[in-house]
DNA sequence: ATTCTTATTGATCATATGATCTGTAAAAGA
DNA sequence: TCTTTTACAGATCATATGATCAATAAGAAT
C-alpha cells in the first residue's frame, strides 16, 4: 500500500511539545492526502511519520477533522486578499496587472499537493471547494471581467464564460502536471503570457 | 454512504442471461463509480443494482476487474479513430475543422460518466489514463499543430503549449460542470467557438 | 537523583469490506 | 408435469479499518 518511504523502526520514542506534534501530522497528511486520496488509511499515514496510529487520535477526533485540517492548512492563503484592489488598480496596464496576477496566482497553485487536495475534494464535493469557487469568481474574475470590459475599445466583449476560458487554459498546465503527471515546461511563464496576449488581442486591448 | 436510490427489497429474484446482467453491472458500476469514487463499496454498488454483493463477484474475479470492465466501458470509442484524417483534410478550412472537432469532442466528453471517472482514474495514476492522453497528443494535438504551422502566416508560431492552453481552455468547460458541479450555460458552443478564434486571430489565421 | 506530568505506545474492540461457498429457485427442456 | 441446469441469494470468513483505553516512559520540575 503505503511504499513510500519507510521509516526506522528503531527510532527511539520522542516525545514533541503538542503544537508541534500536531503541526508535524498536519505537514504529513497533507503531503499524505495529496499522494494517495483522502480515503487513505490512518495506519499508513502514522507509520510514514513514524508514530502509532492511536497517538493520530490524540491530536484529532476522528479522520473527518484530520482532513479537515488539511482542508484548513491547504486552503489558508491561497487567494492573497489584496489582489482583488491590485487587479482595479487602472493607474497600471491591464495586461501587467493580468501578468502579474496569473504569475503570481500560478505558483501559488501549481502546487503538488494544493492540486491534488483541491481536485480531490472537489470531487468529494466539499463545500470549502464550492466556498473557494464562488470567492474566486467574485473576488478575481468579475472584477477582472470590468477592467477588461473598461480597457477594450471592440464592439465585441468578453463575457464570464471567455474569462473561464482563459483562467481555466492557464489552469489546466497545473492539471497536466499534477494531476495527469504529464511531462511539462519547468517554466510556464511564456504559456501563460502567451495565453494572456492572445487574450487581451482578441479584444483590441493594448499590450503594452 | 449510498443514500442513491433505494431499491424495492421486495422485487422477485429475476434470472438474467448472463451477458445481459453483466452489462447491467458494468453499467451500473460506471454510474456508481462515476459518483463516488472507485473506492466505492460493492455493497452499496450491488443495493444500487437491486442484487446481491456476492453475485458481482459471480461475473468479476474481484473488484479490480470489474473496475477494469468499467475502464474499458467508459473509455472505448472516446477518440474516433477518424479525426487524425480529418483534421489534416485541407480542402476544409483550418477553422472549420478545429470547430467541427471540438464540438464533436466536447460532446463525447462534457458528460458526467466519463469526466469523472477520467479524473478518478487520473488522480489513481492509472495506466490507461497516460495512454489516453499520449494518444491524444500524438493523434490530435500533434497533427493539428502541423496544420495551425501550415495556415498560418505570421512569424510568431505556435508550440505545443499553445495548444495545450486551447485544449485546456476547453476541457476546463467541462471539470467545471462535472467535477466541480458549477453551474455552467448548457450549450458550450459560443464558448468554445470563441476560443477558437482568439487562438487562430492570434496567428493570423483566416476565419472563414 | 527522584518525582511528576503527560506524550506516546500497544493491545484491543466493533464494524466494514472484499471474497467464498453452499443451498435455492427460476426458467428451459423433456 | 417432471427433470435439469444454473443464475442467484444468504450465510460466512479473513482481514482491514477507525477508534478507544490502560500502561509506559520521556523529559521537565524539584
Amino acid at each position: 500500500m503505503d511504499n513510500a518511504e519507510t521509516v526506522d523502526p528503531k527510532a527511539k520514542r520522542r516525545r514533541l511539545p503538542p503544537v508541534e506534534r500536531r503541526q508535524q501530522i498536519v505537514d504529513g497528511a497533507v503531503a499524505f492526502f495529496a499522494e494517495v486520496g483522502l480515503e487513505g488509511k490512518t495506519r499508513d499515514l502514522a507509520r510514514r511519520l513514524g508514530i502509532t496510529q492511536s497517538l493520530l487520535f490524540n491530536y484529532f477526533e476522528n479522520k473527518e477533522s484530520l482532513i479537515e485540517a488539511v482542508y484548513d492548512q491547504v486552503y489558508i492563503d491561497r487567494l492573497s486578499p489584496e489582489w482583488p484592489h491590485r487587479l482595479a488598480d487602472r493607474s497600471v496596464p491591464l495586461r501587467s496587472r493580468l501578468l502579474a496576477f496569473y504569475k503570481d496566482y500560478s505558483t501559488l497553485i501549481f502546487e503538488y499537493e494544493w492540486m491534488r487536495i483541491f481536485m480531490f475534494s472537489g470531487l468529494a464535493g466539499a463545500e470549502l471547494n464550492r466556498r473557494y469557487l464562488e470567492h474566486l469568481n467574485k473576488m478575481i474574475l468579475h472584477p477582472l471581467l470590468n477592467e477588461i470590459h473598461a480597457a477594450s475599445s471592440k464592439s465585441m466583449m468578453p463575457d464570464m464564460e471567455d474569462l473561464w476560458n482563459l483562467h481555466g487554459g492557464i489552469v489546466y498546465i497545473g492539471i497536466r502536471q499534477h494531476i495527469y503527471r504529464m511531462p511539462c515546461p519547468e517554466d510556464h511563464g511564456p504559456a501563460i503570457e502567451n495565453a494572456i496576449d492572445r487574450f487581451l488581442q482578441a479584444f483590441a486591448i493594448e499590450q503594452d
